[in-house]
DNA sequence: TGAACGTCTCTACAATGTAGACTCTAGGCG
DNA sequence: CGCCTAGAGTCTACATTGTAGAGACGTTCA
């Protein structure tokens, strides 16, 4: 082989071009969503855009700040429409989509949940407060009082987030070998201090996560709207 | 100095006693607790220890099981009591029990949160599957069918989470830098695009986590017992 | 006493993030 | 046209990480 030919051929060949931002976030984005988190290191992800991997610092100041980009380029992803005079339906909407995309893309989830955790609200990538800005314009232009807002947005978030984090625990790829997994795994527990998971085995097996999102929707969102009507 | 002094005293003098499973797992939790994730490394947590770090390896397989071990350590911390005939009233003092317990140790969150992504089910650490057990035991035992005990659980677990997220992410340590990094904060988003955020301030700034996890409670537990009545 | 075993320790290595200096290329100015 | 400067890209180097593998040590049984 000749010399100066990459040992690595993965990388795209004919992208020589001019790197940016976007570029090198979807790059990594790719490589988490093939590879998992762990796999996005800065070498690798060099290595896919056929780069040197300090040439990354000029679009991430930090590993983290990369993990950041990552996670506010899927939440991109989502569409809200503010303006929408319906907010019920258009939050039952969006926790539809957020959940999907969060399918799409299990593993930027940790992310998505732990990021923010690490930095003051203020302080986050923009597109990562776009969501919350979105939602509460929608709440107050359907006539919530913006502290009651604030409420809504954190009980239908927390339970959305909550549902995500739950369904993606019990998510196996391949359906084929989730029952026998499930039970593989079940098997193990002790029948004296687990008879009840275990008996369940079956029900887990087959769990409709669309369904039970909505549900739980709809419960939240009634109760929410019993107790702060937005024409109050 | 004495060259076999060791230059880093901060492991326990005394305790140069037999080592367990405990023992390493309790100081890889005060570790987490007081310096974060990240510092829970193999060779400081032997050096906070007195011990080579290649001794760990005989209490926990991988540093991984390790984070397993310090996730199960924690949520033992929890008690539950499936025999409350009360179940709703059981439920909400799990849930603000869950609460004050991830605002004791909330460098462990992440791991509660993100560990059980990367383990199927029936493989996970024991004390972690044991809320989920006595919870369902709890529910079946006061009228549930265990299909819909399953149902409630996810629902109540789902959003105690997310509400748990929320609260974390929105908590700053010290209360008197609380408003002051916060508006320091929003003060950097551009008031075009987040302007009911930026007025929100004041109502951010005093949050009380401990009313909004209640009311939400209610408003799901009052859902869910009407759609699904234990005594069916 | 000797042998065997479980515990602890040491050394070593591959992989990671990243600092700092170097090279290269494009474009503006004399 | 030639130089020169700034920024993009690259190379080298280093400290830190998890962990394999071999050895040392002590305790316990035959």
């Amino acid at each position: 082989m000749s010399p100066e030919e990459n040992p690595v051929p993965p990388a795209a060949p004919g992208t020589k071009k001019r790197l940016s931002r976007e570029i090198v976030l979807s790059a990594a984005l790719e490589l988490v969503d093939s590879e998992g988190l762990e796999a996005l290191t800065m070498r690798r992800l060099g290595q896919q855009l056929g780069r040197d991997p300090m040439g990354l610092y000029r679009y991430a100041e930090n590993r983290a700040a990369l993990l950041d980009g990552v996670s506010e380029l899927v939440l991109n992803e989502l569409a809200i429409f503010p303006d929408d005079p319906d907010w019920q339906a258009q939050l039952r909407r969006i926790a539809h989509d957020l959940r999907e995309l969060a399918l799409r893309h299990p593993n930027v989830v940790p992310l998505l949940v732990t990021r923010p955790l690490s930095t003051p609200l203020g302080l986050r990538p923009l597109g990562t407060l776009r969501p919350l800005e979105q939602i509460l314009s929608l709440l107050i232009d359907a006539g919530f009082a913006p502290a009651d807002a604030l409420h809504v947005y954190r009980a239908y978030y927390g339970y959305l987030y909550g549902h995500i984090l739950n369904e993606l625990q019990e998510f196996i790829v391949d359906p084929d070998e989730n029952e026998a997994l499930l039970r593989l795994g079940l098997h193990r527990l002790p029948p004296k201090d687990f008879p009840r998971l275990r008996a369940l085995a079956p029900v887990l097996a087959d769990y409709d996560g669309k369904a039970e999102l909505d549900e739980g929707i709809t419960i939240l969102l009634s109760g929410l709207a019993a107790r702060l009507s937005p024409e109050a």
